[in-house]
DNA sequence: CAGTGGTCTAGACCACTGG
DNA sequence: CAGTGGTCTAGACCACTGG
C-alpha cells in the first residue's frame, strides 16, 4: 500500500517488490503456487493486466515460473555451470544429467562453422542437436558440429551420454581447452517449447569451440541455456 | 483478423519477426527510428498494446532501444568483453573507456565480501561504485571492494581511470587471475536510470574476484552490464 | 468443467522532450 | 504543443489441464 501520495514507482513494480520479498524471505518456497493473476489484481486493487506485468518482472528475474494452465510457481535457484562438458558439470554438481537426441545428420557447414573448424570447400560436418536435462528438467539445447572427416561413424553412436567421452574413446582425441562467447538472448518459440518455458523467455547463448592439444579446433557448438536456471563460473589469467 | 486460418503464432510475434527481418537485412540501420507504437498498430491492424508487445520482444533481444519520449530506435551490436579490466578491454577493442565515480567510502563489508576477501571481524573495506562508459555511452556499473587495510589512501585517488592500474602502482600488487560468475538478471530501476535504459531491462551480472600471485583474493566486485550491449568471451582449460 | 495463463481490444491519462 | 513511450483499465475469447 503506497498510502498517501508518496507512490513514486509504478504499481506493477511495487507489487513485484512485495512478492519478491516474500520469496526471498522463504514465505513462499520453491514450487509453491503464487495467487493467480486475477486474485493478485483483486488483492492489490489493480486490473489483471497490471498484476500480470508484475509477475512478468519476477519471471524474467527467474524468481517465478509460469506453467500454463496450472498457474505460476516459485522457481528453484540457478545451477552454476563451468564451460565444458554438460555431463561432467552435472556430475560435479551431484545432479543426474541426461541427453535427448533431437537430430543428427551429415550436413554442409554454415560459414561460422566452416571457419571455426577450418574446413576446406566441400567438406561436411556431423551435426547433433540434443536437449540436455538434469533430474529430467530441461536446461539447455546443445547444437554441436564436428568435421565429418575426423569423426567417421559417430552419427550412429551418439546416444544419451557425453559426446566428449565418445570422441575421446572413438578417435583418441585429447580435448585440451575451450573458449566461448556468452550473451544474453531471447529464446525462440521452438526452443522455449523444448525447454518447457513460455515463448520469449530469456536465455544465455554460448558459442563454444573446443581444441585439442595441438591447438586445432575439433568441436564448434552453439548452446542455449535457460537464463532462469543457469549461471556460469569462469576464470581468466591476467598474466599477458 | 488472422486472415485465412493459417496463423499459428500470436500476432505480436509475427510483427516482431517482420521488424527483426528488416533490421537484420539492414533495411533499418542502427540509430534509425522505428514507427511509433501507434503507427505500428495501424500498419498491422492491431491495438497499440499488441504492437507494444512486439516491440518489447525486440527490445529484450537487444535489437531495438526505447528512448522515451523520443521514440524507439534500432540498436547497435554488442561489445565483446573478456573477464578483466574494463579499461584494458575497451582499449583492446579500440574504444574510449571512461569511469564516473558514483561513490567511494570505507564501510563494513557484507557477508559475501567478507568471505571473499577473507577479512577478520571488524575489518572494513574500501568500496567504489563507478559507472563505466565507452564513447560516452553507459555500459556497466561496477561495485568494487578492497580490504581497507591493504589499500590505505585509495579513496582519495580513485578517479576516471583503471582501479587495477591504481592498485598496482600504489601498493605493488601483482594481479594474477580472476574468476567470475555470470548470470542473466533484470536490472533494478536505479541501475536502469544510470545506464539510460528503461526499467526492467535485462542485464548480465558478474560476481568477480581478482587474486594476486600468491592466490589471495585482493578484489571482490559485482558488475552489471547492459545485456543489449555486452557479450563475454571466456576460456577454460580441460586438463584437470 | 472450472480455472489458469496467453492474447487482444479500445480506450485513458501521465511525464517528458524537441521544435 | 504535438508526439512519444509508460502505465493502467475493464473487459473479452482462447487452448489447455486437472479433477
Amino acid at each position: 500500500m503506497p498510502g498517501p501520495g508518496g507512490a513514486r514507482s509504478p504499481r506493477y513494480l511495487t507489487i513485484a517488490a512485495t512478492l519478491r520479498d516474500r520469496i526471498l524471505a522463504r514465505e513462499l518456497a520453491p514450487h509453491d503456487p503464487l495467487p493467480s493473476e486475477r486474485e493478485l489484481g483483486e488483492q492489490f486493487g489493480v486490473s489483471r493486466m497490471t498484476a500480470r506485468q508484475a509477475i512478468t518482472v519476477l519471471e524474467s528475474e527467474g524468481h517465478v515460473c509460469r506453467r500454463p494452465p496450472r498457474g505460476t510457481f516459485v522457481a528453484e535457484p540457478r545451477v552454476r555451470f563451468r564451460i565444458g562438458s554438460f555431463t561432467e558439470e552435472a556430475n560435479r554438481l551431484g545432479r543426474r544429467p541426461r541427453a535427448e537426441l533431437l537430430w543428427a545428420a551429415e550436413t554442409e557447414p554454415d560459414p561460422d562453422t566452416r571457419a571455426a573448424l577450418d574446413l576446406h570447400d566441400g567438406a561436411t560436418v556431423h551435426a547433433f542437436r540434443r536437449l540436455r536435462l538434469m533430474e529430467d528438467e530441461p536446461i539447455a539445447i546443445e547444437t554441436t558440429y564436428f568435421a565429418a572427416a575426423a569423426t567417421p561413424g559417430i552419427l550412429d553412436k551418439a546416444d544419451e551420454g557425453s559426446l566428449w567421452t565418445l570422441v575421446t574413446e572413438l578417435y583418441g582425441t585429447e580435448l585440451h581447452h575451450s573458449d566461448a562467447v556468452l550473451e544474453s538472448i531471447v529464446l525462440d518459440e521452438k526452443s522455449c517449447a523444448l525447454l518447457h518455458i513460455r515463448a520469449g523467455s530469456p536465455g544465455i547463448m554460448l558459442t563454444r569451440r573446443t581444441y585439442d592439444a595441438a591447438g586445432a579446433c575439433v568441436e564448434y557448438a552453439r548452446d542455449v541455456y535457460r537464463a532462469d536456471r543457469a549461471a556460469f563460473e569462469v576464470t581468466a589469467s591476467l598474466t599477458s
